[in-house]
DNA sequence: ATTTTGACTATGT
DNA sequence: AACATAGCCAAAA
């Protein structure tokens, strides 16, 4: 494993429930500001095998970015499960989920 | 070594 | 707000 992915599995395990980072966030604290669609890439390679908040990365625009629509209701699902409110795949309050204070 | 692949992003219109 | 475009980059093929 290579050690962006190390980091970014590790970045991914502390987003806490109820909380939401965008791929470009989560590509930034992992070293690499500009790899946002190598997130993509590790979430759909490794969400399952590594019990991955998957549903817990949105995309700058602070919306879902899942377009297939059955994906795309069980992500609204699980983040409503966690109390984020969406209406429309957009975030109710988007600065009351954004989990930023991770720099330590 | 080169090409392809994305649940992306910033910018311009 | 919506759309197009170009840039992006690590991993896999």
């Amino acid at each position: 494993m290579t050690p962006f992915t190390e980091r970014t599995l590790a970045i991914l395990k502390r987003i806490p429930s109820g909380k939401v980072m965008t791929y470009g966030q989560v590509a930034g604290l992992a070293g690499s500001p500009r790899a946002a669609r190598q997130v993509v890439r590790i979430l759909h390679a490794m969400s399952r095998t590594h019990n991955l908040p998957w549903h817990r990365v949105i995309n700058s625009k602070g919306e879902i970015a899942v377009r297939d629509d059955e994906s795309y209701q069980l992500q609204k699902m699980l983040l409503e499960l966690e109390e984020v409110e969406i209406r429309d795949g957009r975030f109710i309050d988007l600065e009351r989920y954004q989990y930023d204070r991770d720099s330590e």
